[in-house]
Parts: C-alpha cells; structure tokens; sequence
DNA sequence: CGATGTTTGATAGCAAAACTATCATTTTTG
DNA sequence: CAAAAATGATAGTTTTGCTATCAAACATCG
C-alpha cells in the first residue's frame, strides 16, 4: 500500500488534488515549477502553461499558491513524522531516537514521498528556501487558527518529546525542537548561498547533502550540550 | 552627534534617502506601513499615497521594494554591530561580552535608532517578520554579490569571534552564531503567532519584551552548553 | 540677477499577476 | 441514457510593479 497515509487538512485545498490525474499533474509540475522559480515567480498562469491545461482549472484545485505551499509543506512535516515515529519505535533510549531524527533532518530525502510524482529532493529544497513564508504572513493568525500549521507543529512536539525524554528538568524542550528544526533548514541555505554564516563545507553544486554529517554533529552537540549542563546543574 | 556612524551601501538606493527629507520620510512612513501590511501587501503606491506624494517620487529612491526592506535590515545589522562593539569595549572577558550581545539579540530595541523618525521598536518587528524573505529570494546570489548582506554578515561575524573566544576549539563557531541569531528572532514571532513551537510566556499583546529573559537564558545556555562540552572532550 | 540644473509633482500608460465569470464540452456516474 | 461533475476555452477585472514624459518649483552658480 503506496497510498495516502496522510490526512492533509481539507482547508488546505479546494479540491483533493490526489483524487484526480488532473490534480496530480497540478502537484508535481506545481512542486516542480516552485523549486525552480521560487515563490515570487512561481505563478498558475505559468504552472498551467507547463500542464498545457489552464489558469481556472488550478484554481479549482488551491484557493491560491500560498495555500499550495502551505499543501506541500503539511505533506513534508506529515510525512517526516510519519517516518520519525516508524523510525523510533524499534529504537531503546532517548540518544538513539534524537539520533535519528536528526539523521531525518539533515539527510537528503528519498526521492519517493506520499505524494506520487512529486520527488523527495525538490520537496526538501522547497522547504528550506520557502516554508518559512509559509508561517512568516499577516495571514498566520487565521491559518493557524484554521489548523493549517499542525503538521510542522506535530513534528516539532515529537522532537520535543524526546529532549524532554533526554533532559527531563529542561525547562525548553519545545524551544530548542524549534531551534534544531529551523536551523536544520537554514544552515543548508546557508551553506550554498551565504556561506559565511556557517561552517558546512561550501561544496560543489552537485552533491546533495555535502555537510550533512556536520550538521547532525553541530545539532547534535547543541542538544547534547544542554542536556549535560541540566544534568550537571 | 547624531548622524549616521552607518555607512550603507550604495547599492541599497538608487538616491540616497537620509540626504533630504522626502527620502527621510519614505524611510519612516516606509517601515510604518511595512510594519502594518507586511511585505507581501506593502507597495509603493500605497507607501506614495500614505505620505501625500506620488510613486515615480518613491521610486527615484529605491529600486524596488525589496531593497527598501535591504536598506532597513542593513540599517539594522550595522546599528545591532555598532552597538554590540561599543558595548563589549569596556567588558572584559568573552562571558560577559557573550552576554551583552545576547542582551542585544533579545530586548526591545531603543526606540531612537540611527535613522531619524524611524522606531527602533518598528525596525525590530520589520526584522522579525520580514529579515528571512531578504535572502530567501532567487536573487540572493547575485545581491550577495553586491555586499548587500554585508551588515548581517559582519554581526554574526562578531558573535562567532566572541564564541571561539569562549570555546577555543569548537568547530561551529559561525554555524552556533548564526543559528543563536536566528532563533533570537524566530521565537519571539512563535510566541506570539505559533506558540506551542516555543516555551515562551503567551504574554498579552502589549507587553513588549515579554519573555526576554527566558530567551536570553535559552540562548546563553545553548552557548554555555557546547562550550562546557567542548572543554569536557 | 538671470541662466542652468536638479528635484518633485502630475499624469499617463503598460505588462504581468491574481483572480473571477461564463459557457460549451467532455467525462463520469447513477 | 440522463444527470451531474469536471475540464477547457475565452474573456474580463483589479491590483501590482514599473516606466515615460513633461512642467513647475527650487537651488546654485557665474
């Protein structure tokens, strides 16, 4: 069973676009064409030029394409859970289970996801460049309130589960899970764009996931860290 | 003197809007209504509008806006740096000057800022909300090119020194210090739109600042923490 | 003081983006 | 086969982003 695990929130879409070839169609030259312009210049006129279809007909699928972003990015944070939970059920220790979500964390996504079509590696380069425009609107209030932000949210609050597993007197749990997440996005896009703010090796072009291994170290370290200053404190 | 200690770059502008007063107010009327609209709903015609004055006018000033949003956030970086290394000049030892930028990162800001008529508490909030969309862009490479994140660059630049001060072999130093920089913008705007990412205290609307503390001791011990390892290994 | 250059305002306009409406077709389904 | 739903085709609106033109106001310099 290949199928959709996923519940993806129904105010996320006008019209399930995993119920129709159509739709489909819609999610990966949508991921696809995002990953390439950026959101800025990501447009549905251009979206449907690429599908030979039309304008009207994406938008009978998503109300507009910050709602697509917000789609996609309820499909990563879902299916990283999902892979997080499967992950650490056959794990013992708090170590072993912050280990591997942090392995989930810095290492290039497989390219098959939930969604068909639409590739591992273009969804993970999408949410390290846009997901933070995703939350970073005047509309985030309503959105939240709306329930579109629970899959990111989910994910953080397991990572928080097991630092507090790991230091049960840490007074931070969820603002640390957060620190490591974002930081998991950002330093990446650091390290191919600004690489003076980071210490990932500024590597070619062509390997994916150069650094990663110093990533997970440095998140590692900081989690690590302050979980050895509670215990010492 | 008052004047501008802060050199910015000229390729912010395309006239230099501190040397006249209609380019002093479309810096104040500017951050105002960004502040208000958020940049996505920011536009020049209604910044034109909201002083009395016309696009093409605006326009003659800035390129565009997002390098009015550049313009402010260099304005902010270079003033965060002046103030950090006038700060840490008197203090002796890396703890101490750890701590005043940690200060710095996570208290309101004085309302006078280098700017004349811009709010040091505005420009904060533009940094909070808006900061990433200024390198999350297609553009990013090229405009780095032109040291247009030069002042972000610098001040996390000066942290990481203070850092490997503290930690002589640490080996993210620039990674620690631009992920402590990020997180001291990024948790305040969870705790106030995307609470459960975050511990800190959901505080009224009104209190500015709430929190600062928390933050502030999150952050000094997720520095202290690696530092205490490292000197431990 | 008068000529010259710069700044601003006023008006206009254009191409693209972000939608929405309508209606004819095709496809699905009962 | 009839009814309903999905898609395509076409067209149109408002807003955004940006440029062009020109005249009035203002500054400055010989």
């Amino acid at each position: 069973m290949d199928g959709f695990n996923l519940a993806l929130h129904q105010g996320l879409y006008v019209k399930d676009p995993t119920r129709s070839e159509l739709g489909l169609k819609i999610l990966s030259h949508g991921s696809e064409l995002l990953d390439t312009l950026g959101l800025e210049h990501f447009t549905f006129r251009k979206l449907a030029e690429r599908m030979a279809s039309t304008e009207p007909t994406v938008y009978r699928y998503f109300e507009n394409k910050h709602r697509l972003l917000l789609y996609l990015s309820t499909a990563w944070w879902g299916w990283q859970e999902m892979r997080l939970i499967s992950g650490i059920a056959r794990l013992h220790g708090p170590e072993a289970k912050l280990a591997f979500a942090l392995e989930l964390l810095t290492a290039p996504a497989p390219e098959t996801t939930p969604l068909p079509g639409v590739h591992g590696r273009t969804l993970q380069r999408i949410m390290v460049a846009e997901f933070p425009k995703a939350y970073l609107t005047k509309e985030v209030d309503a959105e939240n309130q709306e329930g579109l932000f629970l899959g990111y949210k989910r994910f953080c609050a397991h990572l928080a589960l097991i630092i507090a597993d790991l230091a049960p007197g840490f007074p931070y749990p969820r603002m640390l899970a957060s620190t490591v997440v974002e930081a998991s996005m950002v330093q990446p896009y650091f390290q191919r764009h600004l690489p003076r703010l980071t210490d990932l090796p500024a590597g070619s072009e062509t390997e994916p996931g150069a650094g990663a291994a110093e990533l997970a170290d440095f998140l590692r370290r900081l989690v690590a860290g302050i979980v050895h200053e509670e215990t010492n404190a």
